[in-house]
DNA sequence: GATGAATGAGATTTCATTCAT
DNA sequence: TATGAATGAAATCTCATTCAT
């Protein structure tokens, strides 16, 4: 029985060294620029041995992509946790999501590649789809601490709680990804200080989505 | 003198038409997916040809690129010119933001596959950077409607239009992608309007811009 | 243990009969001639497969070239070990050196087909100057003889080695070459009898080696 | 009558000119390197124009070849024409194949491409052909000197013309290929004198020719 | 005669994937 | 399980030559 549970444990272990080399080869020069080769080196293994943990290219893209979401994931948890009003619940939310671009931009960036679209839909229950889930998790607790907020008056309670976070998410994705993007340009060329891009935008935010009749 | 101009014209007509094939299939098949094959076939021209309009397949693709960012740059000059006050500017441009993603969705997705980075920096004066130019014009017009919103009372003066511009393009763009991307699941599963989504979007910039001190 | 062994020597097999298929078209058509199609298909593997042992078409004809200077080489040392006196060493060579050109006609046109000059000077230690290497092997033997030939008189001690080394080299390589491109011209046009060429040619070597003063 | 003759010496004289920038493109990438392109680039005329003079790049290098025939049959034939003994005849031959090479190096070398040889047999009385012919001419020079000088008692009569101008061509142009191949490599590693190469060369030449019997 | 756009066959090279060991 | 040699389809790009103007 132990040495059934050993083998498990060394095959995910073997895996997870896979997604790491393949991270940092990816990482660096991008989906369609790195070969499985440079993966198999990296990750000191014969390309055999990769096709054996992973059917496809593309799978083992979507376990890098899973590895962020999971990540972003459990900032969100965190937040969500950590805050007492819905409204606070949010805002650590929107840090968190920033943190986590800082933190990891290279997962950040991973989560924006959807050019490969899934050719073949027989692949459903593979790590894709397993990504839209985990993807729906970060969106749900969203949408969880809106309505806490507006249910504890923290929050504006004329705001659609759904709508309201796919706003929210697009909005901080759009925000950082031109910020990670033509951050250096706007910089030098425009001296637009980035930092103060943060500010504003949850200064923004607040305004939005603040109850100005609760007694505060 | 004429025949010069004429085969000038025809030139550009010619290559108007590679670019008009090119779009059809990268737009259908993304990017790295399409081969310069199927831009023979489609342009119904030798590859040979292809080549003597474009010298690589990325220069292709920036002047795809270059054209939509020039539909854009008309949107917001258009914009810019129709509206009166900074604040309403600032608007209307926001407006052609959606509606430029909703006319031309693929010239939209277009502007987002910066991953094809510029490797060599000799590459200037290209068309990768009239791409660049082009993208700096759009802000600019947006950062000196913000500037005459703020001058003509219609804007929160406290508000730095360098800032806010580049906020206001990245969520702009945001959301639009998340709809995009996101929209039949969110629609389906979640039960969100799209339209909503628009219209909370707006309400939310607007709060964030407005002047309240302002005598409206 | 035995089973690495075994697979470098079937790596080494492949390598050699790839050589042979390259070097039955190349010495049919040309090196400018042939693909690596025409490789491919004469090895009867797929162009990866070659591309898998040589990384360039240049460095499939430097390995041909390689195989025919180690001929070459071999034939220099027999003829080295076989005879006594200095000068005998040096006329088996030039006779080796006429017996490898009628023998192993493609690789003495292998050798003078040096226009294809390195180009990237970053190649050093390949299989290119292996060439190098082993060229000079063959006129370090040539000029070791003739200082024996000095020594033990049968060589007229006016001459320097090294440059009567060059001469006698590039003399044979050229009355060879033009005998083998002209030769049937010389023979129908002109009447002109090639084995009688050789003969002569050695007549005159000898005329200029041998030691005069020395009691015959 | 007069126009026609212009004409016929203009066309002849961007005939030349085409050959002129071949020449200076081909020399210095080699044949297989220089395209059409380039040719017409360098003699700022379009590539139909070129095709308008020659038929295909393969007759464009047989002209060249031919410039090169044709200098030094002028060589040859001052050499026979100035010297008195069929001896000094040769050897003013010997140096002018020296000299040529020296001065027109690249010309020299185009000599030797022979790897471009005539697929189709059909072309003959083409440029390819005039080639050939030219060459015939600078060995029938060397003959005739050589048979002058048994006749004259100056060359050794126990020669053969033909056989002794065939070696004599192929030896001076093999030792002056090494010589221009591999000079830099004897001169800095071997101490090799590349001029008293020339000399020994010719000393060597000299006993080979010479009749001893002759009252000097 | 001169042009240069168009051709299209073909060159070299790459790489995801398979499979025998 | 692990390997890495083999595959072969396809990718990008080139170039001698033709031909309509």
């Amino acid at each position: 029985m132990g040495i059934q549970e050993r083998k498990e444990r060394e095959k995910e272990l073997r895996r997870n060294a896979i997604i790491d080399a393949a991270e940092s080869v990816i990482f660096t020069k991008g989906y369609w620029m790195t070969t499985m080769d440079d993966v198999a080196d990296a990750a000191e293994l014969s390309k055999g041995t990769i096709y054996l943990y992973f059917k496809t290219k593309e799978e083992l893209y979507w376990a890098i992509t899973l590895r962020g979401l999971k990540i972003l994931t459990d900032f969100f948890q965190k937040a969500y946790n950590e805050a007492e009003t819905g409204l606070q619940k949010v805002f650590l939310m929107g840090q968190s999501f920033f943190r986590f671009s800082s933190e990891h931009p290279d997962y950040f960036n991973a989560l924006g590649y959807y050019e490969i679209k899934e050719t073949d839909p027989a692949a459903a229950e593979t790590v894709s789809s397993m990504c839209d889930h985990e993807g729906m998790e970060c969106l749900d607790l969203l949408i969880r601490a809106l309505s806490e907020g507006i249910r504890d008056g923290s929050i504006n309670p004329e705001i659609n709680p759904g709508t309201a976070a796919v706003i929210l998410w697009g909005q901080a994705a759009g925000v950082i990804q031109v910020m990670a993007m033509k951050g250096d340009h706007l910089q030098r060329r425009h001296g637009i200080d980035l930092s103060s891009i943060t500010d504003d935008y949850f200064r923004f935010t607040r305004c939005f989505l603040e109850n100005k009749n609760a007694a505060r």
